[in-house]
DNA sequence: AATCAATTATTGACCTATCAATAAATATAG
DNA sequence: CTATATTTATTGATAGGTCAATAATTGATT
């Protein structure tokens, strides 16, 4: 097949092929989607955080995070309460529970990770990184 | 709030993040989504192509594939018949109209990928897209 | 030739995202 | 103080993806 896309434009195919990929296999070894992970992950390291932050911090919209707290919830991994001096906020609290699995989920993950940047070398995952959040940030307008 | 993610760690979310971000964006500023444009410019270079090739370029599954073909056909952008020589295989073929189609989203796309890559030098954009491949080579097997 | 295996496409059920509309609480302006 | 605007969370509708099961065709084995 001739090669008719830039390098430029092949990168996003790239990321989405790659993602497209990523996503179940992550689940499968890990037990937990992706982002699942993120939220319980960021909340094993702060005591308490409100729905909006987590939302932003996970990069998904505040429909999909109600959803994922109140699944969490029902599952015992999560407790909700509003905020007493802001009605409109709730706050969101790991329980015991979820933080016995998380530590269980996260040795899965790092398997999962190492495997996925096999051979790649401190320089590549800093410029890696570096260029994903670049990316993010030119788009952040748009 | 303390990064207690190793940078290996991080990327994974930044990937899946990015994607998140992107792929609305994407699709308001060319009015296409991402996959649909990739299937029509893929179709834009090869004359037939079968439906199972197609899958595999684009990394989704056979169930995403015959969906969004059929979506097409109803909007006229693709036409699709039988190998008459394998009767399970169905070839696909870019339209008159979709090939008058794909050059205007292809003019968008472009537009986007230079404000997404804003300030990547050459170097940068190989290094990219060598990493990204690698990574899907990495978890190829799982 | 007949059976069994493999490939291709399709369908239904499910999950995760988005967007748009809404409700409820708080902040701000006049 | 009242009216309006903003923030926060929720819900319903929609779209794109996966998986699992199925049908239909072809390929292989014996």
């Amino acid at each position: 097949m001739q090669c008719s896309f830039s390098n430029q434009e092949q990168i996003l195919q790239l990321l989405k092929g790659l993602n497209n990929q990523i996503s179940p296999k992550f689940e499968r070894c890990t037990g937990i989607t992706s982002t699942r992970y993120e939220l319980l992950h960021l909340l094993y390291e702060t005591e308490e955080i409100n729905q909006s932050n987590l939302q932003k911090a996970v990069n998904i919209d505040s429909a999909a995070i109600t959803r994922h707290l109140k699944q969490l919830e029902a599952n015992g991994m999560v407790t909700r309460r509003r905020n007493p001096s802001d009605n409109r906020v709730i706050f969101v609290c790991l329980t015991e529970e979820g933080r016995k699995q998380i530590v269980g989920y996260k040795k899965e993950k790092i398997n999962f990770v190492n495997q996925m940047l096999l051979d790649f070398k401190p320089e590549e995952l800093e410029s890696l990184s570096d260029m994903l959040n670049r990316m993010q940030h030119n788009i952040r307008e748009y």
